[in-house]
DNA sequence: GAGTATGTTATATG
DNA sequence: GCATATAACATACT
């Protein structure tokens, strides 16, 4: 479910469904998803409040009550639904918040990667956990800066979100197969002009997706995304889509568009001599 | 049973 | 201590 696109999803739903209306009960079923707050915690904050907003930073979820934020990530098969009184939650609720009016937002997540906790700002929360510019709003200075001082791979550095707060393995294919770089392409290599450009098709991809609905299969022609498997047929019909691990992560990109130049010198670091 | 999965982080390594 | 790579987390599906 849940990169950029998809948790932006989510904080559309909450804004068109939840905006105005006040907690009468925070209910947690399950505690390891918790973190950093107990279920105590939780139902002080959130019961009597009422939901002022939905924010995102990256992939990660803020609802904003009278008083503080519940921070909500996704991890990997996390969703948020809001329901009526009268339909059953999904098998794998973890969490819910009801509502004064019936309605109940539902915290969905079969493999309980995700998380709820609570903060007092997003500026706060970002500092603490060290997350990067959100990937909308990047610029390529700032991407490129970061590329410039590591020997890592390109994707690897797209998927940290200590670099860039949003992106995704499955954007992060996409994006690349857009600016025509191999993943293994080390960061460094990358330069200021090719900064600048995934900069701009990170965002460009990321925007398409929101504009779908992050439904792939309405994407327009030529995205990686509508046919990510080995073998497929290259969207731009330069050859067969191939997958390698980069990172421990699947990486599907076309050999011919995307070809790996080797390679540049190693970042120097600090205090080294030749 | 084996292998895979949209994420993060603790732990290992050099 | 730093930069980087990998294992582990819990569950469902092919």
């Amino acid at each position: 479910m849940p990169e950029l696109p998809e948790v932006e999803m989510v904080r559309r739903r909450i804004e068109a469904r939840c905006l105005g209306k006040v907690i009468s009960e925070a209910k947690v079923l399950d505690v390891s998803i918790l973190d950093g707050t107990t279920a105590i915690e939780l139902r002080r904050a959130a019961e009597g409040r009422e939901v002022q907003g939905a924010l995102r930073y990256g992939k990660q979820l803020f609802i904003e009550l009278d008083d503080g934020l519940v921070a909500v990530h996704l991890g990997m098969t996390g969703d948020v639904l809001v329901l009526g009184d009268d339909v059953s939650p999904p098998k794998h609720a973890r969490a819910w918040l009801r509502f004064d009016d019936g309605d109940v937002l539902v915290y969905d997540d079969p493999r309980k990667f995700g998380s709820i906790g609570l903060t007092a700002s997003i500026r706060g929360f970002v500092s603490a956990h060290g997350l990067g510019p959100d990937a909308l709003v990047a610029t390529g200075r700032q991407l490129g800066e970061s590329m410039s001082r590591s020997n890592r791979s390109v994707k690897s550095l797209l998927l940290d979100q200590h670099v860039l707060a949003g992106i995704g393995n499955l954007y992060a294919d996409e994006v690349l197969f857009q600016a025509r770089v191999h993943p293994l392409q080390p960061a460094s290599s990358i330069g200021e002009t090719g900064a600048r450009d995934l900069a701009r098709k990170i965002r460009t991809v990321l925007r398409a997706s929101i504009a779908v609905e992050t439904d792939f299969g309405r994407l327009p022609n030529g995205f990686l995304l509508k046919e990510r498997e080995e073998g497929a047929r290259c969207p731009r019909g330069n050859g067969r889509i191939a997958m390698l691990r980069v990172g421990g992560r699947s990486s599907y990109h076309c050999p011919v568009c995307q070809p790996l130049f080797r390679s540049m010198a190693p970042v120097r670091r600090r205090g080294k001599r030749i």
